[in-house]
DNA sequence: GTCTATAAGATGATAGAC
DNA sequence: GTCTATCATCTTATAGAC
């Protein structure tokens, strides 16, 4: 058989993936054209379209390997996380490196990018799929522990949980100390959860009855 | 003295107002040109130049005009709102609202294109700074009748709310079934939190004392 | 104030030499 | 696989007729 090189083995492929991706983090979705991708990648132009056919599906590459890339360093750390306390302190250090890597950056960029461009919003979708499913198991196994269980819905806190994320960085980009300051109030009522969810047994289950009566109204008419 | 027609007067200056803002809604920053601004309004692209000087102008000047609008529609609900459930359903009204009309979409664009440009996240910053006064009141108000006085901070509070709804924007644009998922859990932890805001006031001590003991150990050490 | 025309440059993408 | 050269089209912005 002929010698085929493994596609991540190319160097200018994987220099154009990088560029691609640091073009986005950096100069945002806006800033984002072959000749700069290409320019910082320090490779011809024309070597995009050989390569990737379009921008948009070289981009669409460059998410998918960032992402792939940065969720293998949290798989252990989200499969260790038990407890409420456990998750947010993930969460801490993934916001605080993910942001220096400046991934949810590249994430922001590609979800403003999406809301007017079909193909970006696919690239997005799956990129917050994909970081939703490892935050799941660690959101469920939280819940399931949890004072709330059976009262917050894991998926739907798991996606709350990205589309605050996403929120906050969009914020640190105009307006840094406004957003900090949004993050350690967040912290704050983390710890406040945390509390409650280590109330005595009673109040537990006083918060549970409350919660199922406001949400499940019975069928006859009060 | 000369006719000099007030600003807001002059039809073609709102008419290209009126379209930057609905491009920038509708198409997002990569769609925002001086050709497609003008070609919507229905006037010669020149005329973006001659009375704005430059399309980042143009685009100053709507975002402003847009949130001083949206704003003046919210004051008073804002103003009568005491309670966390009054917020509550203030928000929701506001984010439906808003949604529809296209303004969080702007400010989500407004805010991605200010990652790399200073003068949208110039604009950016006084958007989110107009929406947040309005806002901070009500926040002040909630809290200081509530369990969290004192353990929450105000500004942060609110800061932190506008960052989260702007997440769920970007995210209900590329994913929107996801999006009402997680803003229906959402709402399921504010119920939450409005519950342990009716605990009795025994529960409520308690959950205070925890709450500054974690925030402000003792100097001594344990 | 509004238009046409145009400058001066950036963009995605392709053809073809090497 | 990589390059140069090029196309057609888009961009912001200006000059000048009306």
């Amino acid at each position: 058989m002929t010698a085929r090189p493994a596609p991540h083995a190319d160097p200018t492929r994987a220099r154009l993936l990088d560029a691609a991706a640091d073009t986005l983090r950096e100069d945002g979705i806006t800033g984002l054209s072959a000749r700069h991708v290409a320019a910082r990648a320090g490779v011809n132009q024309a070597l995009i379209f050989y390569h990737f056919d379009t921008v948009a599906q070289l981009v669409d590459a460059a998410c998918r390997a960032a992402v792939e890339a940065s969720i293998r360093d949290y798989r252990d750390r989200f499969a260790a996380a038990d407890t409420f306390a456990d998750l947010l302190a993930v969460g801490r250090e993934l916001h605080e490196r993910e942001r220096a890597a400046g991934n949810v950056a590249m994430m922001a960029q590609l979800m403003a990018g999406g809301q007017s461009n079909e193909q970006l919003a696919a690239t997005a979708r799956y990129c917050l799929a994909r970081w939703n499913d490892e935050l799941d198991d660690a959101v469920t196994r939280m819940l399931a522990r949890s004072a709330l269980a059976g009262l917050i819905d894991p998926a739907g806190l798991t996606e709350l949980i990205s589309a605050g994320f996403l929120g906050l960085e969009l914020y640190e980009g105009v307006d840094p100390s406004s957003a900090r300051h949004a993050m350690s109030t967040l912290e704050h009522l983390g710890d406040l959860i945390e509390i409650v969810d280590e109330l005595p047994a009673v109040a537990r289950r006083t918060l549970q009855t409350k919660m199922r009566r406001r949400r499940r109204p019975p069928r006859s008419a009060r």
